[in-house]
DNA sequence: CGGAATCCGAGTCGATACTG
DNA sequence: CAGTATCGACTCGGATTCCG
């Protein structure tokens, strides 16, 4: 078991891998906000977050997108910023009940693309084959 | 019991109103490819249907954009277009089997929102209230 | 560290007009 | 009927720069 380190409840590490680079989630064919919401929801789900912890899984962000769809989470109900004083700044965001909520048919639906992939791929290639290239 | 009228199977016609004027769906927060991709899959969901049809429920959409969204959900597999020789000319859109699957967790999304409505338009007045009411 | 401000290109949406 | 072509308004997202 691992020990609590920051005196907070246990805080598992965000893992930066956990979208790979052909990661599902931003070509899932649902999606919640922008671009990066439904990524953002899932850094969150294991607990709060701060600004800086969040742009390693979601590599290649930049601030101001991050920002942006924060700002947009937040506004929508979903997040709650906290800003904690002490020497270093800290900010933390948070899911919302409703942000939480919003992760029951959000798995559900990366599941179903989970499922899918294949087909998803194959049809899209059909698609853009058909379309793109005039016969060869 | 109303009568098949056209020589196919039964073709329920399509509700003018099924998308009341404060339709849900277009502000669910979950959203599959373009603006108009959830309300023509829903349109097709109980069968084929033709393209001056769809834009009778899809009040107020172009037909440029609904051309669109038809085309992108055709080239990724999710509708297919098909043509009918005849004196008048008919073309109709349907859903593929990888189309009719999304349906599933579409429905998933959208009950979760019709269930949270109330709390989605309160959040969402209140994260305004606070971002673009500076009090009075 | 946690942003905000600015610039910019790409994509989307609607309105309008035209076509086979 | 079933589109396509064009245009302008707007939004999105990335890069860069600057700030407390």
């Amino acid at each position: 078991m691992t020990k609590p380190q920051a005196g907070r409840a246990e805080r598992v590490p965000l893992d930066p891998e956990m979208f790979d680079p052909v990661c599902p989630s931003p070509l899932v064919p649902f999606r919640v906000g922008d671009k990066w919401a439904t990524l953002i929801l899932r850094c969150l789900q294991d607990g709060p977050r701060r600004f800086s912890e969040l742009k390693v899984p979601l590599r290649g962000i930049t601030a101001k997108s991050l920002s942006q769809s924060l700002r947009r989470l937040e506004r929508d109900g979903f997040v709650v910023r906290a800003e904690y004083e002490g020497a270093e700044r800290r900010v933390e965001y948070a899911l919302t009940p409703l942000g939480r909520g919003l992760l029951g048919p959000l798995d559900a639906a990366c599941e179903w693309t989970r499922e899918h992939w294949d087909e998803l791929i194959d049809a899209q290639e059909a698609g853009l084959a058909g379309a793109a290239d005039p016969g060869d």
